[in-house]
DNA sequence: AGGAATTTGTGCGTATGTATC
DNA sequence: AGATACATACGCACAAATTCC
């Protein structure tokens, strides 16, 4: 029972609960689909009052790691493979489906450029660039800029996902996105050998917010439509 | 306590709450940037308490109508549209926004062309071909393929809306669509007025549903991808 | 500049409703 | 049908941020 800090500058009571139930499922101690203490009882091994629990097991939700079932229970949900990790990808094979994975070509923190469009809140931010695939199908580079003011990332800790990487070491959880999709030209920087057809790409520009009023990312992404869709599932 | 229901089925309080203030900010009577009574008393003001209050202002700023200032006050953010008639609608002008109309260019009821990918039951369809605008600036043309088992349609009673026109008309809505982006070229019927700036299009592809297994509705849109882009939000 | 008043944020305890088992 | 467990709702006290005098 690891008692709440209480001095001043201290986050809130609910946060702190909800991060340490977060290290203790990344930690492993909380399985994939376990059940959770009632919360009455949870409060008390806690030490807090119900509904400063409730509010942790609420943040947990809306970060995707816990499911709330009235009458039944708190249950653990780890894997996240069809409502999370890859859910806002959105390119798909031509014939539908395929796994995606990625392979990182360059990892750097730069200033921004002022092409970029203004997002975030620092000058800085780490450029990713990335070749796509789906099965074994080269489909689509792609430019990655995560802003300063959330941290920093290098090479050696980056996962396929993205967004999972963003949570494991930076504690943040990319909660919504906006994609525009339109045509554009691959960018020089592209590898020779994505042969990607020559002439016009498929084009996607995407900022991601996680909770703050400003977004932390923005994305382009080239994709061959000779290979490729957007696809989205509405409703 | 003024109008919160209390029989069994009832919206929870504090949903009834967040629902009438929504209505208050599309109504006009609560302005952008306004800012709100203190919670104490809107609580006392709807007959709740400032806890079930706090939760209905806490959903509001969930949907991003509201911002929440601590030691400041509640302030109405009316920015977005609301989502409506025009939800499912995804092209957008490049700088944002407009407001979308069709013209009608076709209204007819045929065999399915073996070209058409399966959907329906039925061997017919009505196929309407339209172009779009978004407020003065034509963006784009599309063909629809409404399935003949849901009935048919003739273009006098046909509004902006087709989703709606399939409620009034045919008594169903559409629940669910997929949308498939990719590149493409004008068809051979696109307007000669509607000069698309020539060479590759955005082209969109579309399933609807209607609570059935089997679509209900195929469609394609080409778009001038000078002019519009498809803009999605995620979760 | 500074302190008081105002306003939202956090935390606690409790009672009751409702879904699940 | 009963027990269990989460959801909603109420009220209060205090902390923290902002505003205003």
């Amino acid at each position: 029972m690891p008692s709440a800090q209480k001095h001043a500058g201290a986050l809130p009571k609910y946060i702190q609960l909800s991060e340490l139930i977060i290290r203790e499922i990344d930690a492993g101690r909380l399985l994939d689909g376990e059940r959770l203490p009632p919360e009455r009882e949870m409060a008390r091994a806690y030490g807090t009052s119900v509904g400063t629990l409730r509010k942790a097991l609420a943040d947990l939700e809306e970060k995707g790691l816990l499911r709330r079932v009235q009458g039944s229970g708190n249950y653990i949900q780890k894997s996240q493979e069809t409502s999370g990790v890859y859910a806002m990808f959105r390119l798909e094979l031509l014939e539908g489906g395929g796994l995606p994975t990625a392979e990182i070509l360059s990892v750097e923190v730069l200033e921004k450029p002022d092409t970029l469009p203004a997002f975030g809140l620092s000058g800085f931010a780490t450029r990713i660039r990335r070749r796509r695939w789906l099965n074994d199908v080269a489909i689509a580079v792609e430019e990655i800029w995560l802003d300063a003011s959330v941290g920093t990332l290098s090479q050696n800790v980056l996962s396929d996902s993205l967004y999972q990487t963003y949570f494991k070491r930076l504690h943040f959880w990319v909660t919504r996105a906006e994609d525009r999709v339109s045509i554009g030209t691959f960018p020089e920087w592209t590898p020779t050998s994505f042969a990607p057809s020559g002439g016009d790409c498929g084009y996607i520009e995407r900022f991601s917010w996680a909770d703050a009023r400003e977004a932390v990312e923005f994305s382009r992404t080239w994709f061959d439509p000779k290979r490729a869709v957007y696809v989205q599932r509405l409703k």
